[in-house]
Formats: C-alpha cells, structure tokens, sequence
RNA sequence: GCGACGGUAGCUCAGCCGGAUAGAGCAACGGUUUUCUAAACCGUCGGUCGCGAGUUCGAGUCUCGCCCGUCGCGCCA
C-alpha cells in the first residue's frame, strides 16, 4: 500500500503524512530484521498514545509473545535493539510496562513534519492514499417532495456532507446523489388538492407552503371509501400512465421542491451532482424483477414478489417486500435498481447511504439481496455502508417540536441559530459593525448547529440543546471558530499572511507535492509561492510544555482523518480539533507570540499557521465556514 | 417474541484492534488580565463504566444471561 519508502524521517527531508502508519510498516519489517520466529505473523498495532508515555505506543509484541510462550520484554528489547537509524534519528523510545513500545517524536522530527505539511495541498495529498482512485457514490438527504424540510432532515444532510468531504479529502472521487422521495401515492391527493384549490399567489410566495397546504386539503377530503379517494386515485393512475396535465404538474412540484431545497443546502455548503429521485428509476425495476426472478433470488408470497434470505436468522421469515401484490413497485425495487445503476453508470467503488437507524433492516436486507444478485450475474460489487443515526429529541428526550406541538421547519431552525448566535456577536463584540455581526453569526450559527450533529457518535440519539451548542466552552463551534479567529487576529496585529491559504478546499486539483522548498526565504510575497512563509524563517527547536505539547497534537491529525474516513463517523475528527483547540489555547495563554526574539517568533508563528492551517482544514471538512474575527 | 441501537461523574457526552492511574464540557468551588480577542486559561471536587457470570497477563471494550430506554419486524419510505 504505501510505495514510498517507510521512513519517517529521513535526511532527504522527505517526512511521512501518516507517522503511526509508518512507524507500523518499519516495525513490522525490523521484526524480520531481529529475527524474530513468525515475523510475518508479527503485527505492531501502532496507535496514538496517551501524551504522558509518548506519541505512539506499539502494543503487539504482548499478544505475540503470549501466543508463542515468549517473555514479551525480553522480545520488546530484542526488537528495539534491531530498529532501523530511520527510526532511532526521529524517536526516542522505552519499553514500558509488560512491553510496551513507547515512541516520542524528537523535537527535529516534530519539526521536520511541521516543516513539510505546511498547506491543504500538502495534507490533501498524505490522506489520499486512503481511497486513491475510487469512486463513491454518497446517497444523503434526500428529502420527500412537495414538502418542507423540517427538523429530522437535518442529520442526513450534515453527516452526509461531511462524510463527502471526507471521502473526497481521503482520495476519493465522490458522487452526490440525492434521492428525493418523489414518486408515491400522496401525488393522487396532492393532484385533487391542486386541481380544486390551488391558490396562484401562494404558489408564487411560497410554493411548497401552499403544496403543503393543498395536500392536506386533498388528504381531509378523501377520507377511506369516499368517492373522492377514487378520484384521488385515478389522478395518480392518470399519473403513472404518462397524462400531460399530471405529469406537468408533478415536474412543477419537484422544480420548485428542489428550489425550496436548494435555499437550505446554500446554508450548508451542499451541492448535489445528481437528484435522481425514486420516479427516475420506475422503467429501471422491470430488470430487476425479471433478473431476481430468473436468478430464483426472489418468489412470489401472498401475491407480493419478495427476497428471503435462508441462512438468516430473521430475514428467512422476514421478507423483503419489492413489489406488492397489486403489481406495484416500492422503495424496495427502486433501492436495488438505485444500486444497479450507481454501479453500472457511476463505475461506484462505494456506496453510503446516509439515513436514520430505523432504516436498518430495510439496508441490511437491500445489502444481502444485492450481493446475491450482483454476484450470480457477475456484476461488480460495490463496498455498501447503511450510515446511520440516531433521532433528535429536545431536552425532555422527547421529538423536537415547536411550542405548538408542530414540526420544526429546517428553515426556521437555520433563521434560529443565526439569531441567537446574532444576540450573542452583538453583546460580545458590540464595536463590530453591524454587517460584520450577521455575517459573524451565520457563520457561528449555522456552524453550530452543524457540529453539534456531528462531534456526537452518530448511533446515539442526540439531545439538540441551544445553549450547549452556541457555548464558548468545550466541544463546540463556536469554540473552535473562536480559535481560529485568535490566531488570524495574531497575524492581522503583525501584519502577516499566515499562508495566503485560508480557504484550503477551494476547488484545486490534487497537486504533487512539492518536495523542496527555499531554503532561502524572501519578504512575504504572493508572486512568490513558497516564499509566504518567511515569517517561519530562522524557527529554533520548540521548547516549551505548551508548545511541544502543540506540535505534537498537529502531527496526530493524520490519525483524526484515518479513523474519521475508515468509520465514516465525522465525530473523531470533531474530537480531534477540540482537542487541538484547547493545545492551542492552552499555548496561547502560557507563550507569547509577538516576542522579540526573531527564533521563538519564528516557531511560534509557525506552530500559529500550521494550527490554522489544519483547524480551517479540518472545519471545512466537516462542512463548517470559518472566520477571521469573530 | 425476534432483532438493532443505547445505558460511563449530578447533567450532556468521549473512550479506536482488549492495553498503562476511565477522560472532556456544564454545574459547584478557588485562582489568572500593565502582554497577540478573558467568547480564554489553570486548579479543586466529582465514578459499583446498568446488573451478574465467563474468557485472559490485562475487560468500559469480547462472550453468555438478565434489567431499563428508543426503534424496527408483509404490501409507507
């Protein structure tokens, strides 16, 4: 996997992004190199460590020794005593305990490291070997339309975006593919409602308020029996048989659904390549019924066509229902011919699918249908993640509801978090001017409520709480963002760029790396790319706790991007920035930047852009703007 | 009934392939500002990791049983 030579550090400045996984190649091949019996059974489960014992401990030689009857120290030393001078020039190291391998990065590797992971481009470029080359096709969103988007659609959307951006950070191509609700039997009703009582000028303030409102007029008129549900019904027969009228109408309710749609996905930074709702695929089911048929996959119950999956112990009995008894299709069908098409069109090398928990058995079952069916014809088969999550409840743990007792609208929640996050601007910082407030607070605000979904483990439900998520104090947006406004305001007092780089995921090709840089640095110029970083030049050796502890925590974002990009699960990462912010507060109040000392400005400058640099990062990752005052 | 997810400090939550003395924030109490944003920082207090067995050098983490909560389980998505 790793074609570059495993060395963490070595004298051609040549320096890894991912030193764990580095340090865990070289000590599986010292193993060899001690002599080791077995060695190729040898696995140095290198992890990050606690900072009290060092960066990075290896903890395999106790199960190894164990299972062999070997004392574990004695192995410990014996593969300490072989490591390689790549390791011994960036390491200290002890063995510790009943065999611990401790390893604590010199302060020239912290720094080499620092050195050479100084813009996006450069990081982008270390995290992408992870999902070089592939394509993932990510299925989030993907609300109902002809109706709002209210408060249980904002996970999805969130931890969908982020889970992108993640896939894309890690090498991925990514396809956005919402997959709209936009086809059922609520368009019968919708119709009636329409025909009879459409109000024009509604529709043309707000559409999908006056959608809502003529659906539920259509739904109290044809109550079960009535003569009118009839009608409703032959409006969705005349539907799905092609009649001009509804059809035109019903690409009216999805053009402006998707307008409506598209105002809340501007707020989160999201933009969909595809909108391939569940009508896109209804001449796509045929195949797979007639394929799932031939396969003997699927069977006919109680008139229904259904998949049941024998050596289950619960979905032998349980069945997976694609198309009903009276011959109609189902998400059933379209979610396998969803899957068909992402991997036939989309070449898809992954898919996620990003939804709520309940979902569950539904994906399981899709998932195993798919794999039987995919592999009977040889079709490629894709990596398949239900990504799933947890509901939303206010903080009585019950569903989050306005005082009325109605669904929240997502917009209206959005309008919310600006406001607050604008009274709380305006009373922290009342000498900004009021422009330079909203825009502080759609930032703060919106970003809050964003990471408040995300820097939770997603299985768990989450208890949406205002005061929690617009605090100063700990896990939060504003906490982070705060951060990063302190090290911009650093640079704006000395009149520095801190890398002419403040929006890392502007669209830019993955470049390759640039592997030497100036020795020579000139006065900051943008006409000289390489040369913004002059107020680095002549950094001495970090010396104390806060910024050793500092460095040390920047060179572990590695780690934060892996285990975020291999779970999907955004909150590691989230984890990982707090923490840094609070290494970087930390530092901020023990050692001051703006010293005379050109060598300790130097490095504390540069520990300022590189704590930037990889804080906007990270944030963009998740989805988040970030400020430079705040 | 079967299954999924959850149960960790008073509250809200982290805790990666089993690893070292289980960590944060809030709340409570105490301290820090002639210095780059105090929207901050530092400290103190706070634990039967739901309960009980088991596996092992080592269990919050794995296995089994039980309790509690949320949700799912044939024609909604």
């Amino acid at each position: 996997m790793l074609q570059r030579p495993a060395l963490p550090f070595s004298r051609q400045m040549h320096v890894s992004f991912n030193l764990a996984a580095d340090l865990d190649t070289v000590l599986k091949s010292t193993a060899a190199a001690a002599g080791l019996e077995d060695a190729a059974a040898f696995a140095p489960e290198v992890r990050t460590a606690d900072p009290r014992h060092g960066d990075f401990q290896a903890n395999g030689v106790l199960g190894y020794a164990k299972a062999r009857k070997l004392n574990p120290r004695a192995t410990a030393e014996k593969l300490v005593a072989a490591l390689p001078d790549s390791v011994r020039e960036a390491y200290d190291f002890t063995i510790a305990g009943p065999g611990f391998i401790n390893f604590t990065l010199k302060p020239t590797a912290l720094f080499a490291w620092l050195r050479a992971h100084d813009s996006a481009a450069h990081l982008r470029a270390g995290a992408a070997a992870a999902h070089a080359n592939q394509t993932w096709v990510v299925d989030y969103s993907s609300p109902n339309t002809a109706k709002q988007m209210h408060v249980g659609h904002l996970r999805s959307a969130v931890i969908g975006e982020a889970i992108c951006r993640l896939l894309e950070f890690t090498g991925a191509k990514v396809v956005r593919d919402n997959h709209l609700g936009d086809w059922g039997t609520q368009f019968g009703k919708l119709i009636y409602g329409y025909k009879r009582w459409a109000d024009p000028a509604a529709l043309a303030t707000d559409a999908i308020e006056e959608l809502e409102r003529l659906y539920k007029l259509g739904h109290n008129a044809t109550p079960d029996g009535s003569p009118a549900l009839d009608e409703a019904r032959a409006e969705l027969v005349k539907l799905q048989n092609g009649d001009p009228e509804n059809v035109a109408l019903w690409q009216k309710f999805s053009d402006v659904s998707l307008a409506a749609f598209q105002q809340i996905y501007d707020r989160l930074g999201i933009k969909f390549d595809h909108n391939l709702g569940e009508s896109f695929y209804n001449d796509k089911v045929e195949r797979v019924y007639r394929e799932l048929t031939e396969l003997e996959i699927a069977e006919t119950s109680e008139g229904a066509l259904v998949v049941f999956h024998p050596e289950h112990p619960r979905f032998k009995t349980q069945p997976f229902l694609m198309r009903k008894a009276d011959g109609a299709s189902n998400y059933a069908s379209t979610d396998l011919a969803t899957a068909l098409h992402r991997v036939e069109q989309f070449k898809a090398d992954g898919i996620v699918v990003v939804t709520d928990f309940r979902q569950g058995d539904h994906f399981e079952q899709l998932f195993l249908t798919v794999k039987k069916w995919f592999a009977a014809k040889s079709y490629r088969l894709p990596e398949l993640h239900h990504v799933t999550f947890g509901a939303v409840t206010g903080e009585d743990g019950k569903a989050l509801k306005t005082r009325s007792g109605d669904v929240i609208k997502l917009k209206d929640l959005l309008n919310e978090a600006e406001d607050r996050a604008f009274a709380i601007v305006a009373e922290k910082n009342p000498d900004l001017p009021e422009a330079g407030r909203r825009d502080i607070a759609r930032a703060v605000g919106l970003g809050a409520v964003q990471y408040a979904d995300l820097s939770q483990n997603r299985s768990s439900n989450y208890v949406f709480s205002w005061d929690k998520m617009l605090a100063l104090d700990g896990n939060t947006a504003p906490y982070l963002l705060y951060a990063v406004a302190r090290i911009h305001s650093i640079f704006r007092k000395l009149g520095l760029d801190p890398a002419g780089d403040c929006h890392p995921l502007d669209d830019k090709p993955i470049p390759t790396p640039p592997r030497e840089k100036p020795d020579v640095c000139h006065l900051m110029d943008d006409k000289h790319p390489g040369a913004r970083m002059a107020f680095e030049a002549g950094a001495t050796a970090f010396e104390t706790a806060a910024e050793l502890a500092l460095a040390r925590k920047l060179a572990k974002f590695p780690d934060a991007i892996r285990l975020a990009g291999d779970t999907l699960r955004p909150h590691f990462l989230c984890l990982y920035l707090y923490e840094l912010a609070g290494e970087f507060s930390a530092f901020y109040t023990a050692d001051k930047v703006a010293v005379d000392d050109s060598g300790i400005r130097a490095r504390r400058l540069m520990l300022c852009a590189r704590t930037l640099l990889i804080l906007e990062t990270g944030l963009h990752l998740l989805g988040l703007r970030t400020l430079t005052r705040m």
